[in-house]
RNA sequence: GCUCCGGUGGUGAAAUUGGUAGACACUACGGAUUUAAAAUCCGUUGGCCGUUAGGCCGUGCCGGUUCGAGUCCGGCCCGGAGCACCA
């Protein structure tokens, strides 16, 4: 370590010293820091073979106007661990861009009547201006958005690779429909059941879309998250129920009166004894026919429409039914059963029917008691107790009963046996079933990427030549907010193919599209001789940390593995998932504060307009509109939201403390996979910190220039403080390299100027310590607080940049102690402390707990019957 | 409704592998400095009992495992995220 911390000459050192106020003053440092990087490229990286790679990527944003806290949370944690792998001398590739297609920019555009490319296109330069200001080191010559031709325009070229190879096609699928705007509506944009512009009851529509085979990889999905070592287990445990492997059968129930049957999927073929009635979906083919021949049942299938396409609304609606008079026969006892049509019976699940087993199964026993269906018991409890299906499902495997010559069996054995069956008698087979869809990837908006698909005169569907590529989507465009302008232009999707007309596709992508591979892209953004340049693909990927936050543990998350595991079928990358190590951040949160008027309607006031005051023990008592003075309600702590009136501008906390406070704040306050509670006094707090640091350098450089570290003349004190230090090093280096826990490496540094602050050093060897102590200290806070730190650096007397300069490395000599402090319990509880030789042996250390005046205290007229002792920690004496 | 995560002082949190609960901060209170204020520095700050020494209780609730549980297991309560067209 001494090495690297090699003095300046006197003069030069004066010179350094000249740079720093006496006041800490955040404006000129980080400006000045940033036109340092800024001058000399410091962040602008290519592949350099031999050098170890880090490629660090954080979530894009979707440039919706400015930077909200989130944002800020997110990037301050990725350019900390880049800032951090840089000084550990890796080549570290940090980029940035834009989500850049999405809903809010046709809204925008529909409410400022401008078009939604202009809207997006400042609020990018806006937010890059932002993104700059927070001094992140990303390499903006690899800057990219969704929305350049040139970036979609490899994505409809790989979209028809994947048609070729038959990953793609088209079907009928369901969408929410506004009978009075006439559009399709987002689920977002359906409120209790109607449009929110026209207020029209929202209606279900089946329209023809396009569809990728994401369940052709389910299962290499799903067994690929075992390899996945640096992911959190939440989120794979998230995509493994996501993907919901089942294994079970499928069998088919013939029908009275009919040549076909009623296939259903059932996972538990041992309740097979109990089905007393089957259920259909209302788009099953035998409630349609069903419906042609009963009045009430058309009209139940007809109301089944009137609801959103979202899953959770299908779990918590009512659940309703109707006998469609069909009755299909028991494969096994060739019984009659009912067969319903019921509302919560999905189309796109298995086989779009079920067979009903209310004994064992909850959503069905429901379903049964409503309607009074008749409720059997085919499985009994392993521990044999009492069960009454009647009052309640009995949902466990157990043993079988009331079940011909299955009854004996337990349920695995029975599962066996009635498969084997099935098979035999050419009734039902063996399947793995998914519960993952494949992916609709059809919009019928116009702010996406075209899907570069064309229809000939006679009806032949193909995709665009690679030659006629990009697609274009016209940018020129006024919105009217009811049909998207290429679809409003008829001239729009004219073509033509070998001299043919033809007529392009109207729909645009999904936006998942574009986030499923920009990772990759970024490794040569503007390379156009194809997608992906391998050579630099293969350099860079896979990405060494991925940052985002928790709400696209499933989607976006999965759609991206996906895209990897096509790009490597595709023979574009070697590697098989794209994201080595994941960390998902938690939200950012704020007060909210209220005022209900006398008509009941509520206005949310913003944090910034409200006084609190507290009573003396710190406990809010009252808060005030800044304004009027009267008080205000307070809400609770939420996730920052416009609805909640309660977000912070990072703009404005920048404005008023800096950048490196709004970071070190951001990564102070909480563990990053937790949420974050914004607070103005921890803001202050961080502030304060920083210029506690400041006057520490200032005090300690005036000093002028400072002898090396002589081990032989170390006092105590000095021992002490230099032990201190290096146990800060070892701390921090664990805590942001391997457990991601900024919060406690901050502590840990804070601990270490505190004890700084403590040591009077008054003499030479003081100051050599403390100049150790601060450059370890300026060092470690680098890659959180990067403008300050820059310029302590310099100050503290080194010539080379502090982004430049290696991360400290912890001296294990400096760190030996010969005393340690061990706990001496009686009973589990604490009675005494006694601090001890480093090296002391088990039998001493129990001898000594013995004998000592707190434990005796407590074992007195009591017989010791055992003694724990655990090295270098307690001794717990076990009396009665 | 289903899946996943969380719940620790007045507040944000720490306790990394089952071994000293509350590190580090914030707030509040008291003090120093100051003509005054700001800034800064010092002290106190989980609850109860006690003059002190010290004791008892305490990590959402109920129960269990263990010499020992914030941490592991079972059941419950509350809050949050996701649910396939918000991104």
């Amino acid at each position: 370590m001494e090495a690297r911390f090699r003095l300046l000459s006197d003069t030069r050192y004066q010179t350094a010293m000249a740079g720093m106020d006496e006041q800490y003053n955040p404006r000129d440092v980080e400006q000045n820091a940033r036109k340092f990087w800024e001058d000399n490229d410091t962040f602008t990286v290519k592949e350099e073979p031999g050098k170890p790679k880090y490629y660090c990527l954080s979530m894009f944003p979707y440039p919706s106007g400015k930077l909200h806290m989130g944002h800020v949370r997110n990037y301050t944690i990725g350019d900390v661990i880049s800032r951090y792998q840089r000084m550990q001398g890796k080549n570290v590739m940090q980029p940035m861009g834009w989500d850049a297609f999405g809903l809010p920019a046709e809204n925008a555009a529909i409410a400022n009547k401008s078009a939604p490319a202009r809207w997006t296109r400042s609020n990018i330069e806006y937010m890059k201006k932002q993104l700059k200001q927070l001094g992140f080191g990303y390499d903006w010559k690899r800057e990219l958005a969704t929305c350049d031709p040139e970036y979609y325009r490899w994505e409809q070229w790989f979209f028809a690779r994947l048609y070729e190879k038959g990953l793609v096609y088209k079907k009928l699928s369901t969408v929410n429909w506004d009978p009075v705007d006439q559009t399709v509506l987002a689920n977002e944009q359906v409120v209790d059941g109607r449009g929110w512009r026209s207020g029209a009851i929202v209606e279900q529509k089946k329209i023809p879309q396009w569809f990728i085979r994401i369940t052709d990889y389910a299962e290499e999905l799903l067994s690929d998250l075992d390899q996945l070592e640096g992911w959190p287990d939440q989120v794979k445990t998230m995509q493994r129920n996501w993907i919901g492997k089942s294994e079970g059968t499928e069998l088919t129930f013939p029908l009275k009166g009919a040549d076909d049957g009623l296939t259903v999927y059932t996972t538990r073929p041992d309740t097979l004894m109990g089905v007393t009635y089957m259920a259909v979906a209302a788009e099953h083919p035998l409630a349609k026919k069903a419906a042609e021949e009963h009045t009430d049942v058309a009209r139940f299938v007809d109301e089944c429409r009137n609801s959103k396409v979202a899953e959770a609304e299908m779990a918590t609606m009512e659940k309703r039914g109707i006998d469609t008079g069909f009755k299909a026969i028991h494969p096994l006892t060739q019984e009659e059963i009912p067969v319903w049509v019921a509302n919560f019976v999905l189309m796109d699940y298995g086989t779009g029917a079920l067979m009903a087993v209310p004994g064992h199964d909850e959503r069905d026993h429901e379903f049964a008691r409503k309607y009074r269906l008749p409720i059997q018991q085919v499985i009994a409890a392993l521990d044999g107790r009492e069960l009454d299906v009647q009052e309640e499902a009995f949902t466990e495997k157990g043993t079988l009963v009331s079940s011909g010559s299955y009854s004996g069996l337990t349920s695995d054995e029975a599962f066996d046996a009635i498969a084997a069956y099935l098979e035999e008698n050419g009734i039902g087979k063996r399947t793995v079933n998914y519960r993952l869809r494949d992916w609709g990837v059809s919009r019928q908006r116009y702010w996406g990427a075209p899907i570069p698909m064309m229809t000939l005169e006679d009806g032949t569907e193909m995709p665009v030549p690679d030659d006629k590529l990009p697609v274009r989507l016209p940018e020129d465009v006024e919105m009217d907010g009811v049909q998207s302008p290429i679809k409003a232009d008829p001239e729009w999707a004219k073509t033509e193919y070998n001299g043919q007309p033809a007529t392009l596709e109207t729909d645009t992508f999904d936006t998942f599209m574009e986030s499923s591979w920009y990772y990759a892209r970024f490794c040569s953004p503007n390379y156009d001789k194809g997608m992906l340049d391998p050579a630099a693909a293969n350099y860079w990927l896979p990405v060494d940390q991925y940052i985002g936050g928790i709400e696209h543990a499933i989607l976006h998350l999965l759609y991206a593995r996906f895209f990897h595991k096509l790009l490597r079928d595709v023979g574009l990358v070697d590697s098989s998932e794209p994201f080595n190590r994941l960390l998902t951040q938690g939200m950012v949160l704020a007060e909210t504060y209220y005022r209900t008027d006398e008509s009941g309607k509520t206005t949310w006031i913003a944090p910034a307009d409200v006084t609190v005051e507290r009573d003396n023990k710190g406990q809010v008592v009252k808060a005030t509109h800044r304004e009027d003075g009267q008080p205000v309600a307070i809400g609770g702590v939420t996730k920052m939201s416009k609805s909640k009136n309660n977000g912070i501008d990072p703009q404005a906390i920048i404005d008023q403390h800096g950048a490196d406070t709004v970071r070190l704040f951001m990564m102070f306050a909480a563990p990053p996979e937790q949420s974050l509670e914004w607070s103005d006094s921890g803001v202050e707090g961080a502030n304060r910190f920083l210029k506690r640091l400041w006057r520490l350098v200032r005090e300690h450089t005036t000093g002028g220039p400072v002898q090396a570290i002589d081990v032989a003349q170390l006092n105590d004190a000095r021992r002490d403080l230099r032990r201190k230090t290096h146990e800060t090093i070892a701390k921090v280096s664990d805590d942001i390299s391997r457990r991601l826990t900024f919060n406690t490496s901050i502590a840990a540094v804070m601990e270490l100027l505190n004890e700084v602050g403590r040591l009077d050093a008054t003499e030479e060897q003081d100051r050599a310590v403390v100049q150790e102590a601060l450059d370890a200290a300026v060092l470690m806070l680098a890659p959180i607080a990067p403008h300050i730190c820059h310029t302590l650096w310099q100050a503290m007397g080194h010539e080379e940049p502090v982004v430049d300069a290696s991360w400290p490395v912890a001296d294990e000599s400096a760190m030996v102690r010969s005393e340690i402090q061990v706990v001496l319990q009686v009973n589990g509880k604490v009675r005494g402390k006694a601090d001890v030789p480093a090296d002391i042996s088990k039998d001493d250390l129990e001898k000594l707990a013995l004998e000592h005046e707190n434990v005796t205290r407590f074992t007195e007229g009591k017989t010791v019957r055992k003694v724990i002792v655990v090295p270098g920690k307690l001794v717990n004496v076990v009396a009665n």
